[in-house]
RNA sequence: GGUGUCAUAGCUCAGUUGGUAGAGCAAAGGACUGAAAAUCCUUGUGUCCCCGGUUCGAUUCCUGGUGACACCA
């Protein structure tokens, strides 16, 4: 029996150390389950994996996309269904770890099969936005969609055009393609939660952004500046960086900002995961329990 | 030691002509179907320093404490 081990938790609760432990001793790589660190060029204000935990432990999905491609959800779950599907052929157990809560969801039960939007339609969309603003879209998605619109949020503006962009590129309504299903996987998956006392939690965010800084994130930011409007710079670290660099922030308090943003990231990911009953949740330092769990779970 | 000022939310403070209180920051909770470290929604947490007095009623006024700060010795 295949197993894939997930790994997950709020950012800097100490995801890699964990990571690290099970590949060695399963002789697993580690597939990144981290939205931002599959960019290349970030890696300071991700804490991507080091090059020396990149030559002990091989890495999927580190680094690997330039930061101006285009990339999703459900392109994540067929590349990393591609993947293991390979890798199972001469592996038992894949350590999946990360904090991107859809990008894992979508690994262990899939995501809907929808068409993916044109550039044409994005750019149309957009430009209606502007030009006609979020009243009309919703008035026009109720119409064609009464059944998303009833239970859609009228104002997040992302959500709303984006349903409208499926309601035209395909001319069925948004909510026909949602299933309610979860796709069957052919592996087994035991998902393993880390988490901390939340002032221990925020404690190491502080650490942790005080560390990126020391390591020069303010020049991995500048580097990247002339991209700042790509999705991948729109992200925690960089957007202060960013405003330091424009002169509006000082270093310091943008460091501030920073780690009050990064505590909320935190937050968020653990709304998001402790819907999930599937999860068995650990305290890192808990090694003992973890590895007693891992042992009755996953039989060698 | 003396005099004065202050003491209210986790922090910085406002306020109540006596009817048990509210801003900012911090924080807490939630949603989520191709941007997800994104995007969006909700929420004020309190022996108003302590004991007593006046009062129908004191966080507010008064006596006495305690603590902090300032000045004088």
């Amino acid at each position: 029996m295949k197993t894939l081990l997930v790994i997950l938790g709020p950012t800097a609760v100490g995801k890699t150390a964990l990571a690290m432990d099970m590949a060695q001793r399963y002789a697993s790589p580690i597939i990144n389950a981290d939205s931002r660190q599959l960019y290349a060029g970030m890696e300071i204000g991700t804490a991507a994996p080091t090059p020396e935990q990149r030559a002990r432990v091989r890495h999927y999905f580190v680094g690997t996309l330039p930061l101006d491609a285009y990339y999703s959800a459900a392109r994540y779950e067929a590349d990393v269904m591609a993947l293991t599907a390979d890798l199972f052929r001469t592996h038992d157990t894949l350590v999946l770890a990360g904090g991107s809560m859809l990008y894992i969801d979508v690994v262990c039960r899939g995501i809907d099969d929808i068409p993916t939007i044109t550039d044409e339609t994005r750019t149309i969309m957009r430009q209606r936005l502007h030009a006609e603003g979020l009243d009309t879209l919703k008035a026009e998605l109720r119409l064609l969609d009464p059944a998303y619109y009833a239970r859609a949020d009228l104002h997040n503006t992302q959500r709303i055009v984006h349903a409208l962009e499926v309601c035209y590129q395909t001319g069925l309504p948004f909510s026909h393609f949602h299933t309610g299903q979860s796709k069957a996987r052919p592996f087994r998956i035991v998902k393993i939660g880390l988490d901390r006392p939340r002032p221990e939690l925020f404690q190491r965010i502080g650490d942790r952004v005080d560390d990126m800084l020391r390591q020069g994130l303010l020049d991995e930011a500048r580097a990247l500046l002339p991209q700042r409007h790509l999705n991948a710079l729109n992200t925690v670290g960089y957007k202060e960086m960013f405003a330091v660099l424009d002169g509006t922030w000082t270093l310091p308090f943008a460091a501030e900002r920073m780690k009050k943003n990064t505590r909320v990231y935190a937050k968020k990911q653990l709304t998001w995961f402790h819907r999930d009953t599937d999860i068995t949740w650990f305290h890192p330092d808990d090694t003992a329990a973890i590895q007693a769990y891992i042992d009755k779970h996953i039989p060698t």
